[in-house]
DNA sequence: ATTGACTCCGTACTTGGGTACAGGGTTTAT
DNA sequence: ATAAACCCTGTACCCAAGTACGGAGTCAAT
């Protein structure tokens, strides 16, 4: 009878796994758009914004503030020759700052994995070797 | 006439970038060892503090919190058998979840070149392709 | 020996990112 | 037609990660 075309906030708050008063809150920072409401003024977002909020929440989880989260979802391409450019502009400084935080967990990983190769050594000669703390391993 | 072997907080805080009540803060929450004191009472870091203090903020805006950056700073092996093992079963849990970053970011750093390429193509052709925002490229 | 720039400590304040009500309307199942 | 289970709004609260502040001691230069 009913088109489950929409998801209320209770919905949309489970399949993205987050609390539902999450959602209002990124509504009003802009995160999320306005969704539809029924006559009764309950909101109905659409099936991919389920997408939306995993990013967001993927985002936060590699050290992008909400603000900054903002910006990348707002590069978009929308015709118009200078908006374009500056799109281009601000993609490409996106990209630098990605790819540092890239080189810097590459860094981290490699350290870890020094720790790693200490323990098996370890396993062999069953004389575990003292191994300096993180910071000085690397980075 | 005095070695300037130690770090005063003041000069810590200046060459790590840091505010020197941030410092403090640290020291409270274990991630930064309590240092000497001179007999008046000051602090006197080791020249390597700075390190450590620049790998807490670099994992920081890699998306972890003091608390895992304190995890990560106390792994390490220091010997006997099974502490070893211990910190093995921890460091490969931490790779885990550093190469699960890596992977996030990678796709970030695809989705961010894809705008790049469609800002290039209107360059050519003068009329720019709308490109859907990010989170719909990918994650 | 006084001034200015530092340090100490404890405590209070701030900001970002949520979470939790209270008080009210709605929908669904019985 | 009534209760359980939702949803709405506004506001207050919470925690992490700092930051600032007041009152006091210290150090270096004049």
């Amino acid at each position: 009878m009913e088109k489950t075309e929409f998801l209320k906030s209770g919905e949309l708050s489970k399949y993205a796994g987050v609390n539902s008063e999450t959602l209002r809150y990124y509504e009003r920072k802009g995160l999320l758009d306005e969704p539809k409401r029924s006559s009764a003024g309950y909101r109905q977002y659409p099936p991919d914004a389920v997408k939306r909020i995993r990013f967001i929440k993927s985002a936060q989880s590699l050290g992008f503030s909400l603000k900054e989260i903002l910006e990348l979802l707002n590069l978009r391409v929308s015709g118009g020759k200078q908006k374009c450019e500056k799109v281009r502009k601000r993609t490409e400084v996106k990209i630098q700052e990605v790819e540092k935080k890239i080189e810097d967990l590459q860094s981290v990983r490699r350290s870890l994995s020094k720790l790693l190769v200490a323990c098996a050594t370890n396993n062999k000669t069953g004389d575990c070797p003292v191994l300096e703390s993180m910071e000085d391993v690397s980075l």
